[in-house]
DNA sequence: CCCGGAGGGCGTCATTTGAC
DNA sequence: GTCAAATGACGCCCTCCGGG
């Protein structure tokens, strides 16, 4: 699938650096909260339902964040697929600038 | 039409990384 | 050293597509 490369993108040096592009602020729905009085913290039922809350709470943050990471990684893919698609097109360019220079070299010779 | 394999997204757990 | 966030690894599910 041929990409546009008509956009160099950032640094993109083909290491883990350019995996941090932009850092679009996430928002964490803010569904749970942490106010639990100390004093309900001592019965059994309680504290369970404490380490069941908390529990939740990781896995949703982890989900999200799962998330975010997954959605990252596509677009370092696609920048770094740009960069070849750019790096290919000026490699090309430059092929074509040596011959034009090697023929030109070869007339005056003659 | 129905398998079965490929590919992609998701959620979860384990581990690593970075800030304090 | 501790904690939260980020990431890797795994298994599951869904969709698409080609072959029988």
């Amino acid at each position: 699938m041929a990409v546009t490369g008509d956009e160099t993108e950032s640094a993109a040096t083909g290491d883990m650096s350019a995996y941090q592009l932009c850092s679009p602020t996430s928002s964490l729905p803010q569904g749970v909260m942490m106010a639990v009085s100390p004093a309900s913290l001592h019965s059994p039922q309680q504290l369970a339902e404490e380490a069941t809350r908390k529990r939740e709470l990781r896995l949703l943050k982890n989900r999200e964040a799962a998330r975010e990471c997954r959605r990252k990684k596509k677009e370092y893919v696609k920048c770094l697929e740009n960069r070849v698609a750019v790096l290919e097109n000026q490699n090309k360019t430059l092929i074509q600038e040596l011959k034009a220079l090697k023929d030109l070299y070869c007339h005056k010779t003659e």
